[in-house]
DNA sequence: CGGGAACTTGACGCTTGTCAAGACGTGTGG
DNA sequence: CCACACGTCTTGACAAGCGTCAAGTTCCCG
């Protein structure tokens, strides 16, 4: 349990680096120096709640302590059903979000990826209706929901972000019903590897070559297609020359040539 | 343009009206009498923004006014890449949130029914990535977001409905991605069904009758199917004896059966 | 009353789900 | 260190669901 302090927007991350160990990225020294030591060797915290408000300004949250947990490939950070108490950084890992299917099957909703937020889905009701579960070894900063909005309410700039954070996740979830619903299951695929190589780009990992660390299963729910059809597809995809695959390592070829021929379609 | 002013959480709209006209329900006399004569007649009131602060509170919300604007069938409230100036609410009319497709067709996002917000998917950018298009003729009260985002930092209880809201969209997004993921056409269109029809119920009107507002096309573009599709589906759960459909007219007949059958997976 | 939009229904073929067999990789225990 | 077992992935064959094309009907609006 560590306090949050001040923490401005600094790029340090290195570029280019491979997305493939599960251990924790490398850490390196800040070009800058903010002011408390939780956040300020943090790989994620210029995306970070922490960075939301305005420099200088103290918040509710500057007052809080806010946890790091653990939690092992498997096991959850909430479940289904628990009350909404808390928002989550992944600080390294990855998540998925499932709802359990009336038939006992798991429907995932979306991954979480290092230095994405999530956990706003329990907000409306109080109640999260979906679990979030680690899809390999990961640890997430948990920040009491109470607080940040008490920040939310002290701040404009937290509350800005907090407002373009949740309408954001909605345009995302937008974005993956419309691309269900109007592609073939390869344009969907191709569209899941370039949106993966993107948001992986913007948290300083190398845009081209990078390990899935989900299953062909749960890309298949993801998408709305079986586990068969991924491979079938990605297997396709090489053919073709756009990407390499082996087994979980990815290589985008020619993303030029992948966003022509299935580019996003909204 | 009229200012708006404190409006308690009254339910005075009559249950069990057919939505059936395309004409302004009609409005009745308040059971309780709220201060100001913008809203005090209107039919969703009790739903809008108005009623998210606390009783007795004053906002800046209080002192902007509030425009309301026609709009005809076919017009938009807002196109696809204007900036996001503002939340709407549906006073009486339909609209369906569409976005372009590369290849120039349209896919429908989402549909907003009287009392409904929407406009929140422009707050991540400040600019609105759909269109919200009249599918009959519609009127809107126009909020400007800026007051607000004011308001919501002035009261706890306006924060807290907006995150609440922006959280409910998210949770819906998700449940129609979902939907189309893991379901079959018939089991698409019999859960779109009941979703209308909890929706009106909501509003005051009657569960089990009701008349689309939409083409079949838009149906099927929304479920991620086709047109035809629909139809067949429609007439399916017809011979199945679970609803009645004439054109647009759609009685749900057995409404638990539809449920046990085809009740959203999730 | 006429024209067109919206809808229904049928026939056919493509995409994808399902079932099955086998390959590959990784972790575990002898 | 090797063998084995299990989870994961690939590929094939077949069938079902649904998209596409087409023809005809109903309804609404001008």
């Amino acid at each position: 349990m560590q306090a949050l302090a001040p923490v401005h927007t600094i790029r340090f991350v290195p570029r280019d680096t491979p997305f493939a160990s599960t251990a924790p990225p490398q850490e390196r020294a800040p070009t800058a120096v903010p002011s408390h030591a939780a956040c300020v060797t943090c790989l994620v915290r210029h995306v970070c709640v922490p960075s939301w408000k305005e420099p200088g300004a103290q918040t509710t949250l500057d007052r809080t302590t806010i946890a790091r947990r653990r939690v092992r490939k498997g096991q959850s950070a909430f479940r289904d059903g628990e009350r909404c108490e808390f928002i989550y950084a992944v600080r390294y890992g990855s998540f998925k979000s499932v709802a359990s299917l009336r038939d006992g099957r798991e429907q995932v909703m979306s991954f979480h990826l290092p230095g994405e937020l999530f956990g706003f889905d329990g907000l409306a009701t109080g109640t999260h209706p979906t679990s979030a579960r680690a899809i390999e070894d990961a640890e997430v900063c948990v920040l009491p929901y109470a607080e940040l909005s008490e920040a939310a309410g002290e701040s404009r700039s937290v509350l800005h972000h907090l407002t373009s954070t949740l309408s954001a996740e909605l345009v995302r979830e937008r974005h993956l019903a419309a691309l269900i619903a109007s592609t073939r299951s390869e344009e969907r695929v191709a569209t899941f590897l370039l949106n993966l190589s993107q948001r992986l780009h913007a948290r300083g990992y190398s845009a081209s070559a990078f390990q899935l660390r989900m299953t062909r299963e749960e890309i298949g729910s993801y998408l709305g297609t079986t586990l068969e059809t991924v491979s079938r597809c990605l297997s396709s995809l090489a053919r073709q020359g756009f990407v390499t695959v082996r087994r979980r390592q990815i290589e985008i070829i020619d993303p030029e040539g992948l966003r022509a021929s299935f580019g996003s379609p909204v």
